[in-house]
Parts: structure tokens; C-alpha cells; sequence
DNA sequence: AACGATTACGCAATCGATTACGGCCCCCAG
DNA sequence: CTGGGGGCCGTAATCGATTGCGTAATCGTT
């Protein structure tokens, strides 16, 4: 360690300049001779000049700091959700710094406050299944500093928002399982007091109520915790010995189900069809491949990130509302039923 | 949005107080009244007052910002660790900055220069696959930034590092197939000039030294695109028509192992065993369970980062080598076999 | 020759907070 | 009555960089 960092002083005074003319130098700013500018390079390099932004943006209003608060760490979506807020981050000289509130809306509020003690220049924000409302928030928007909510969010019109098409999504599931002839089936969903899982769900349901076919409630599973899966899954099962397919609402939830239905010896798609919303990493290593509407995690991150930027640099508080579609990907989980063709 | 931000100097006029005098009422601070600190107190918080870090460490010589650089996102292993790292920096009131560095060299290393210009507190630093020196981690030492090799690693005396024990893993692995009868295997391996990857390599031909148990060359496969993995794997079964198990040596190449075999209609474990190293998460939803040698990436990550809080905190240079060991999961992928009882 | 314009740079303030130092007032002891 | 010592607070400097404004020197113009 060579003792303190070389700052402009000591470029200037090894010249016999001022500050401000080395800073100008270094900036390239039009009154400086070249012949100084050359001079002031030169020695920055040698001395090993490194600039110091946290002195240089006290003075400018900005940080180029971008935050993200998310509930965990989970190994799917999140990964390439914040891959792709990443690659757009750095791509516009922002940096990214990552914040975890383990699901606690304590812990949501703490981050978010400070945030402003940063001075970050925005906030992305999944929100953690605690939060009900948005009233911790008002802080950002009284510092200016614009908010983008993402994935896991609620009802608002005060914040811009990127979702996915949930409603959508489970609504196109429930119909692409009921064109294949699958009238029967069992829908497994996350904790309801998300509204990523309650709008698959009621997406889940209009789909069959548009295609004018009964679900039963004991169709639909509502898994809160992963241990759950099992025995409902199980019940369902007896509930319902002509359930011919199964639609997972995440890949946590396709994953396990997955191997459940294979502990189970079931065959996909023999004995049952198998159905998901994804991110489309889990659903090409689970054999067989499992049909998916797919939402893709970078895209997500990367449009989001794009509007944080596009708020930020042009101090705009436009609310914008990215509903994400989901494509469908046929990777052969899914049979074709006839109505005759039941199991058993 | 109010304008600009109350300021230090906003609670002092409002209380025809000097600026010192707020900042240590805010701080406690015994030289002042506890009249005067509430007074103080009260109307800070009337104000909504919000310190500026940004300002108060740009005297301190810190900025309690840490920086992680990684090659990529994977679902695998880089959530947990991101997750053990970020409860032990927030626990000690840092913040982490996260980078990806695409596996580039190029980006590795202007990464590394942008965290002095952020001054960082400490780097922790996954290598790019590129990355052959740690010539550009001068810059760091030389502004007394501490660093942590995490992971993937080269040889260093210079650096902290924390690694699995690859070598151990490995060579573990093959012992334990090994001593359930499984003589002839086929070990799945990634890009070798990966440490990690040559290590785990090593150990597993080490394995089979010691049990003076010949491997031949056709039955270790070094796959550096994933897409490679189908054809040589069926190389390696045409090439071995007596093989038993099959290793893999990540998460990565595990999933798709496995996925590989269920195709290939072999049943697990009773026409071939399957073994892995991984971080414990895919093993609990592929069927069978996989049986494997645990290394837990949130703990890799809590070392991590506890580690160079303390190397920051106390200011020390000293170089710590933490090598981290598996432990062994059976869930059922290995079957027992003797001698006679190979397959046909 | 004198004056406005241009070039190239320095001075001083500023961002917001912290800290070394100094000083006032009051109380108590000598 | 006086001096020493706390208690409590203000003054000024500081962190490192940026920016508005001023100015000396040079140049060109009529």
C-alpha cells in the first residue's frame, strides 16, 4: 500500500497548474491547451491517477448508483432477472448493487430507506410476500428517486411496473391443456398473498370458465410452503382419479411436482401431461422436456432496467406498465386426449 | 419531489445551531445536551432528514461497499453463494455492488479498475475463465483494497482464496463408486483450464490410482460446451459397454446428465449409478435423488465475505486459504454392485 | 494605436458531513 | 475573590472534485 491515493492536487502540484485545470484537462474540456492536456495526462498516468467518484458526485445530484431489493435469492428467474438488469446496468455506466430483504417487510423498509442514504439514483424492486402496501416508498418519491416495481408486485398506479402476463399466461395454460383434451387437471400454485399466484390462478380458472368446463377447488392447489406439495398433491390425486394433467405455476413448483409425479411412477405424458409457466432453463433438463409458457428472466430484467435508466436520465415520472407475454414452447410433456381416451 | 434534500445545515438554521453541533447531537455524541440532542432529534425527524453517505465517507477513508465480480450468472451454485454473501455484508452494514464480468478478461479488468474509482472497501472476485494472471489485481493492493478469490481460482500466494476441495471431491467420488462395485465409470468433467474443473479431474483419476483401478482416457469427458455433452457420452458407453455409474462434477453438467440417461431409458440406479458433486439443490428434484458430494454455497459464500470483512475491518494482509470440504449426501443414485453382478 | 475578442488558466465557492481546536460560561475549591 | 475545570457549543479546516466567474496574455481589427 502506497499511503494515500493520488488525487488532482498532487497531479497539479507536480505541474504547477491548479485543480480545477487538471480536472479540466482530465475532462477534456475545451479551454485547455492540448499542449497541457498531453502534459496532464501524462502525469496522471504515471503517478497512477485514480478519480475518486464519490467526491465527484457529492457535487453532482447524482451517484450513477442503481439499487435492487429483492425478497431471496432463488435459483430460478432471479438468476438471469438480475443477469439482465445487469447487462443493461453496466452497459449505461450504472452500477448495480443488490440488497436482499428475506421476504420481511422490515427489513423491505430499512433497505429502502437506505437507499436514500446511498443517494442511489433508482430503485428495482421485487417486492417481498410481506408487503401489502406501498406507503414505505413515499420516501423515494420525496428524494426523486424513481422506483420500477418488478415481478412480484401489487396493485398500484403511483409506480411503473414490469410483470409478467399472469393472468394471461395461467389463462392460455388451462386452455391449451383443455384443447388437448384434458378437462380434468390439477393447477398448482404459490402462496396467494402474491399476486403473481393469485392472477395465474384466476387466469388458471377463467380459461376453463371461458371454455365453459367445471373446476372443482380441489383442482387447485395453493401451495404456501414446498412441504405441502406432497399431500396435496396427493389428495387431488384421490380426489380426482381422472385428472390427466398436471400444470405447475413456477419452476419450483414444475420441479417438484416433477419428481413427485415420477416417485409416483407416472409416465409423462402417458400417464399424465405435464404443463408450466417457466423461464425455460428447468423445463430442457427434466425428462421429458416440459411444454412451457415461457417468460424469459433476461428480457424481464433488461426492459426493466431500461426504464429505471430512461426515468432516471430523463427525469421523468411517467408511469409505465410492461406486461410481459409469454410464449409457448411444445416440448412434447403434453398429450393429445380424446375423450375416449382417458386413462381407464 | 420537494426540491432538494434537508441537509445538516437546514436542522441548524431551524434551530439557530451550528452545523457540528447537529451532526453530533445526530451522533450522540457526549459533548453535547441531551436538551440539545432532542431538540435536534425532533426536528430531524419533522424535516425528514436523510444523511448523505456519499458525503460523510468521502472524509472517511471507507465507503462500506463491496464489490463482487463474477464470470456469469448460473442457476447453480451462484444464487446460494450470492445469498451467503449478502446476509454476512449486509449483517456488518456493508453493501454489495455486483458485477458480471461475461467471462471476459477485458471486462474483468476494467471492473476491477471501476471498484477503485467507487473506492471499495474489498473485492471478492470469481475469475472469468479467461483470466490466466492476477497481474490486474495490482491496482487493488496497491490502493490497499482487500481481495478474495472465490471459487474459481488459479494459483496464488498473494490472494485470500476460498475453494471447494476439488481435489478431494473428486477423488472421493471415485472412491465411493469404487467401493460399491462400480470399477468401470464414466466421469463428466468441464473446460479444463478451469481450475476447478482440472482439480476435480485430478482427484477423480487420483480415486482410481489409489485403488489401483485403471481408467482409460475414452472414459473421462472434458465438456466445454454443454452441447457437447450428448455425443460424448455416447461415445464413452459405446467405447465401455460394462460402464455402472456416471459422475458428474457440477450441478450444470448433472441436470443434463441426467436428463441424457432418462432418454437413453436407463434406469437409476439399476442400469447405472449416478453421482455428482453440487450444492444440494438439483439433486432433490431429479428422480431419483442423486446421490452426491455436498458443497453449500451459501456457507462458501459467508466465509467469503466474513473473511474479507475481516481482512478490511483489521486492516490485514494476511493470506488465508480456506478450502472447503464436501460431505457426502446418499439419496439413493448409487446401487451396490459386486463383481458379478455387473450389468449383463 | 487602441480596443474587443479569444485563448488558457486560476480563484474561490460548493457539494454535505466530520473533527481538531478554541472559547464562553458557570461552578467550586483554595 | 480568583483560578481551574467541566459542560456545551461554534469556528474553521478538511475530504476530492467540479464549476462560475474573473483575468492576464495574445491576437486581430480598424
Amino acid at each position: 500500500m502506497t499511503g494515500n491515493r493520488v488525487t488532482l492536487r498532487d497531479i497539479a502540484n507536480r505541474l504547477s497548474l491548479s485543480m480545477p485545470t487538471v480536472s479540466r484537462a482530465l475532462a477534456d474540456h475545451p479551454d485547455i491547451s492540448s499542449a497541457t492536456k498531453d502534459r496532464v495526462r501524462e502525469v496522471a498516468q504515471a503517478l497512477n491517477y485514480i478519480p475518486n467518484y464519490r467526491a465527484r458526485y457529492l457535487r453532482a445530484k447524482h451517484s450513477r448508483l442503481i439499487a435492487l431489493i429483492l425478497p431471496e435469492m432463488n435459483m430460478f428467474f432471479v438468476p438471469s432477472m438480475i443477469a439482465g438488469i445487469n447487462r443493461v446496468v453496466q452497459r449505461n455506466d450504472y452500477s448495480l448493487i443488490v440488497f436482499q430483504s428475506d421476504n420481511s417487510i422490515v427489513q423491505e423498509r430499512r433497505l429502502v430507506e437506505y437507499c436514500t442514504h446511498l443517494s442511489a439514483d433508482g430503485v428495482l424492486l421485487v417486492l417481498s410476500s410481506e408487503t401489502a402496501d406501498l406507503a414505505h416508498l413515499n420516501i423515494l418519491h420525496d428524494c426523486g428517486i424513481p422506483v420500477v416495481l418488478l415481478d412480484r408486485t401489487i396493485e398500484t398506479t403511483k409506480y411503473s411496473t414490469v410483470t409478467i402476463d399472469d393472468h394471461g399466461a395461467g389463462r392460455e395454460a388451462a386452455i391449451y391443456l383443455i384443447e388437448h383434451g384434458h378437462t380434468r387437471s390439477v393447477g398448482i400454485f404459490g402462496d396467494q398473498r402474491q399476486r403473481i399466484s393469485s392472477q395465474r390462478l384466476k387466469g388458471f380458472r377463467r380459461g376453463y370458465t371461458d371454455k365453459r368446463i367445471p373446476v372443482a377447488d380441489s383442482q387447485i392447489l395453493r401451495v404456501t410452503i414446498l412441504s405441502e406439495l406432497e399431500e396435496q398433491l396427493e389428495s387431488a390425486f384421490a380426489a380426482h382419479a381422472d385428472v390427466t394433467a398436471v400444470f405447475a405455476m413456477t419452476d419450483e413448483l414444475l420441479v417438484h411436482t416433477h419428481y413427485l409425479l415420477m416417485r409416483r411412477g407416472m409416465r409423462i405424458p402417458d400417464d399424465v401431461s405435464l404443463l408450466a409457466i417457466s423461464d425455460g432453463q428447468a423445463p430442457t433438463f427434466l425428462y421429458p422436456n416440459v411444454t412451457h409458457f415461457r417468460h424469459a428472466g433476461v428480457e424481464a430484467g433488461e426492459r426493466t432496467a431500461s426504464i429505471l435508466i430512461g426515468m432516471i436520465e430523463h427525469n421523468s415520472d411517467a408511469m409505465i406498465d410492461v406486461r410481459i407475454r409469454t410464449t409457448l414452447v411444445e416440448l412434447g410433456s403434453v398429450a393429445t386426449r380424446t375423450p375416449s381416451a382417458r386413462k381407464h
